[in-house]
Formats: C-alpha cells, structure tokens, sequence
DNA sequence: TTAGCACCCGAAAACGTTTTCGTTTTTTAT
DNA sequence: ATAAAAAACGAAAACGTTTTCGGGTGCTAA
C-alpha cells in the first residue's frame, strides 16, 4: 500500500504533475474539465499532500511553539486550552514544552523549537529568567515571538498581560473597604515581575488610604503553593495577634491559610478576612468559599495565539507588524472569606 | 543572513556535499582530518540542519501526537506532564490536542494528525466515543498507537490503566471497614468504561461483605463536576435519612458533597463518611480532608510515552511489536473524611 | 494568410538532506 | 615495480511538493 502522491495520480490520468498540483490548487490557467478530472481522481485515491515535502518547499511548518512554566497548574492549563482552540482554527498546530521554572531548560527548549523551524513561539518565563539572551535570539531569526503572563519588559515583542499591580490594589482595597485596618501580604519569591508587583499594588493601596506599611507583615511565599500557605499563617499567628486581612499572591496560598484557621478555630471572615488571587475554580468550593481577583486565562491564551497568527501572518505577507501590548482585564470576586 | 546548509560548508571548504553529510555523521569513510575540518567549520557558521529535509528524507518527524478528553483538568494534566518530559529526553516534541469529551471532534483530530505525520499517537478516549473507526485507520497506517486511562478493548495496541474496577472496590471496602453499612454510590455518566468499573467496584464490594446492594443509593453525575457533586448531595438528602457512606467517582464530586454536608451541619465522618477517587492535590486541602484512592497520572505519562517509544523504535528496525497492556498500582489514601 | 491573443499545459528548478554505489587515491604485499 | 586491498571521496538519485517560465494550441481580427 504506497503513498499516494502526486505523480501517482498524474500517471494515472495521462497528464503532468505540474497541472495536477495546480489543479488541486485551483489555479487559473488549469481548465475546468482537468480541474474536475484531477479532483475526482485525488478523492478516489484519498491523495493526502505530503506535509514534510510541503514544509521543504514553503519554508513552513503550520506549527507552533508555546513554553510554560508548568503544566499542571490551573492558570496555565487554562491558557493552554485557549491556546490550542484558537491555534486548531486557523489550523495550526501547538507544541507545549515545559521550564519548569529553570531558566537554563526555558533556553534549551527556545533552541530545540528553533531547531524545528515553528512558525512562531508563544512564552512565558520561568521565575528565575534574567538573561534573556535567548529571546534576542528568536528576535534575530525574525521569528514571531509573543510573551504573556510572565514577561521580560526587555524583550521588544508583543505582549499580553494583566495589570498585576492594579490588580492586587483592588484586591487590598476590598479589604480595606470591608474594615480591615491591619493587612498582612503572603507574597512570592523576590524576583518575578509579577510578584514585585503584586506586593506593590498591596503597598500603595495602604498608603493611599492612610494605612502605615508595616514591612512585618509581609511574608515569603518561596514556592507559592499550598504548604507555603500554611507556613505562612501558622508564622503570622506566632508574630501577630492583631492582623484582621490577608491578600495572598495566589489562591493556593489563601486556602493554606483558611485550612491553618479553620483548624485553630479562628473564623474567617469574622476573625480574618482573606483575598486570594486568580480565581481558581476551587476557590469557590472550599469553606469558606475565598474572595479573590479573577485572572482570564483562558482569555489571554485566545488573545495570545490571536495576536501570534497577526505577526504570522504579517511576516509571510512582508508587511510591517508593531509590537503590540494587551492588558486584559480583571474583576474583584467576592465570596464568604471578606466581609 | 542566509541560512547555513551543507551546501555552504561544501563550497566553504572545496569539498563535496556528500562528505560534508558523512562527516557530521561520523561515517566511517571519511578521514578523521576532514571530519574534524568540517565540524569546525559547521560549528564556525552555526550550522543547524534543516528539518523539514530531513523529515522529508526520512520520512518522519521526531513529532508524536497527544489527545485528551480536557486540558484543564488535574488528572490529565499531570499525565501530559510525564509524557512531555519523558518525550523530550528522548528528543521527541509532543503535538496538543483536546477533544472536549466529543467523538467528533476526535476523529478530525486524529485526521489532523496523520496528516501532520506525526511518528506515532496517544490517546485518552473522549466519554462519548464508541464508534472506533478512526482509531482502526491509524492501525491500518501502521502509526505507532498508545492509549492510556479511558481506552477501548476494541482496539488492538498497547494501553496503560489503572484496575478502576479493584480500585473502586477497595474504596468502598475501606468505607465497610471503618464501618458504614448504607453506601451511597455518585457515579458518572452510563457510558464510559471507568464509570462502569468503578461502579461495579463498589457493587461487588457490597456483596462481598454481605450488604444487599440497593440502586436507589446509586446517582447519575453526567459532568462529573463540583456542581455534580452538590445537586447529589442534596438529593440524597431529601431521599435517605439513614446513609452513613459515599464513595463518589472522582474527588471534585466528593468536594461538592462535603460541601452541602458543612453548609447543613452534618458532620463529616461522624454522620457520613465520604471517599474520593484521583487524589487530586487539592483532597488534602479541604476541610475535612478527604479520604480518596491514588490514581498515579504522571506515573501513566511517562509509562505511556515509554510504550510508543518502544513501539516506534520497533517499526524503524522493522522488527516485531506485540502490544502490551499495562495496569498501574493504584492505593487508598486515608484522610479525615472516613473514620 | 498572419499577427495577436486567450487559453492550457508541462519541463525544470528549487527546497536541503541522506545514502547507494562507483570512482579515485593511497597503502600494503609481493 | 606492480597488483591487490583498503581508504577516501563524490555523482547522482531520491524524498514530494510548488512555481516560474516557455511553449503549443486554437481562435479572432486585420
């Protein structure tokens, strides 16, 4: 059972291979007649095109790269699905690597989808990325390049985020409205973007609404997961007797906390009030069910394959494509852990 | 800035094309001179060869494909994560594709992969797909095929799965051991197999201990989701004063259960007690946390990825491939929700 | 009749590699 | 010195497409 090609059917039919691809293809100086002939012929023989020789000759691939941080992690996992349904529309396909928060794996893999000759590359980084050498690289090659979530402000690329700082002022906003006076932050690591500015949208909305920043408040969430979470509280409980809120950087990190209270029989939101951040589905399922800032993933993976097929398309066509920046949108969630 | 091929190098050192090629692959026909002289001057001009050539040549891609029911989901995404992982070692890139639990869909994506050529295809089976024609094509087209969780026994290739059957049988005896005797069962929807087995788990767990199996304890979860678990909480309510266990088909059912139970004051397990299924991260995180059988996904990842390598390593070498089925360990986790 | 003009068609190059097989060069043995 | 053997190299085909460009028809108009 061979391969059925192009040649297969122009022997079968009496005619070049040339007319044949062309009528496939519908080109104009192929006649009606050898159009339909060739046509019937290719379905009869279900003619698939051979996409590695297609690729050969375009240049192309139809294949696109996305680099993660982690997969297993309800944010990303979401973007991915916005990803990969908008990509499968304009039939593209994605391939999904991981960093694992390593800088060094995140270069690697930039090199091995280089190697592959993707069409274009859709990343955000890994906490620890500093050098972004390899991002100038795919820059250089004129590859299309876009970056979300977790960006480099370096990199000259298009760009879709939230405003991660605005986001958290909100988020310690609602607390303040709601009657917290004494507000500790559980942030992450001191290096990601939107770390550092998560803790400062916390910073500024306490000093604009005449709350002293009290830098004792503020706890080291290394890993930002769920023991993290509970490190933290059980460490607040010892330091502090006062605090009435807490913004958390991260929904995990807020039901770490809750489990820690609901154990001591401390009450949330009577006791404490407590904001999380991203809105992860479970966030409504746990009780108390946790306030938190809703973070669109799915969005910003639509957007960012969207806006990946603009440059795409752009480069193929040689017009010129500008950098763009989108910052979606989010929304304050008010459930049962606020009052 | 052209790109560097073999050609260049030829030119670049007066040689020809042919030894260039042999060179870089360390044919034993070259001298070690030239060999060395070519792989300087490669490495010199930043020489990366050309994939599509040489997919084309070799007529295959170092490109496997991968379909899941859903991306966002903690189960499946923990098993992509074991297959990407394992695929990159063995410098495999690994092609995305969601099916979104319906059939249809699953057919055109596996189209769509073949078509792309892919070296070989895993698969979870979308809940709804019964007609397996698409999967006998890939069979025929000799494409390298794992499956893995949901599979059917039609299809004659290699699986990886876990015994959901002896799993839910040992949920539901760890239930009678602590000592319910009313057993109430949140099942999935008719059709898929693992909603099947982990139904007839729990029947013949019933039996086996001398409880006489009562359909009326049985409810439908079509979603298998949070919601689910809710609106069979509270119908099991309404119908039944007298259950003192649940063994519910997947954790999130089991969390909006637990729900309904602290919203009513029913305390878990002193008036119910409730088994989970997956282990999902999150059952240790609830209050209380829930009791739940381990299913093992980046374990399977990795397990499968392994099969299809073998799998796709024998049809190079053109040597026989007898499928295997392999069935993962599964094992009770005991938590707070069971007594 | 002949130039001009649609209208069709196909030869051939190109994409960049891998590999077979024949040829040339060098080495060894006689 | 010469034949045989071994070592090194290269021509060319092949993978299957796309696209340019140069014809060959047959028709119309002068």
């Amino acid at each position: 059972m061979k391969e059925v090609t192009l040649k297969q059917i122009a022997e079968n039919l009496g005619i070049s291979i040339t007319t044949v691809s062309k009528a496939l293809k519908n080109y104009p100086d192929v006649s009606k007649k050898t159009k339909a002939l060739v046509k019937e012929e290719a379905k009869k023989l279900h003619y698939k095109p051979n996409v590695f020789a297609v690729n050969l000759r375009m240049q192309r691939s139809k294949t696109v790269g996305l680099i993660i941080p982690e997969v297993v992690h309800h944010f990303f996992s979401s973007v991915v699905n916005g990803i990969i349904e908008q990509a499968e529309k304009k039939g593209y396909l994605v391939i999904i690597l991981q960093s694992n928060e390593s800088s060094k794996l995140e270069k690697k893999q930039i090199d091995l989808l280089i190697s592959k000759r993707v069409d274009g590359i859709m990343i955000s980084l890994a906490s620890t990325t500093t050098d972004i050498s390899h991002l100038q690289e795919v820059k250089e090659l004129e590859i299309p390049l876009v970056m979300f979530d977790k960006i480099s402000k370096l990199v000259q690329c298009s760009k879709i985020i939230i405003n991660d700082r605005e986001a958290a002022y909100k988020a310690t906003k609602h607390l303040i409205d709601s009657g917290c006076r004494r507000i500790a932050h559980f942030r992450g690591a001191l290096l990601p973007q939107n770390s550092i500015d998560r803790f400062l949208g916390y910073k500024k909305a306490l000093e604009d609404h005449g709350i002293v920043y009290d830098s004792s408040l503020v706890y080291i969430c290394e890993r930002v997961d769920y023991e993290d979470g509970i490190a933290a509280a059980k460490q607040l409980l010892k330091d502090h007797d006062d605090v009435d809120g807490i913004f958390a950087i991260t929904d995990l990190v807020a039901i770490g906390a809750i489990s820690v209270f609901n154990e001591m029989g401390i009450k949330v939101p009577q006791d404490i009030s407590i904001m999380g951040f991203s809105n992860w589905f479970i966030a409504s399922a746990i009780t108390p069910s946790l306030s938190t800032v809703n973070q669109p993933g799915y969005e910003m993976g639509k957007k960012t394959f969207k806006t990946l097929h603009k440059e795409m398309k752009a480069k193929r066509d040689g017009t010129e494509f500008t950098p763009v920046t989108k910052v979606l949108k989010t929304a304050v969630i008010k459930r049962n852990s606020t009052k």
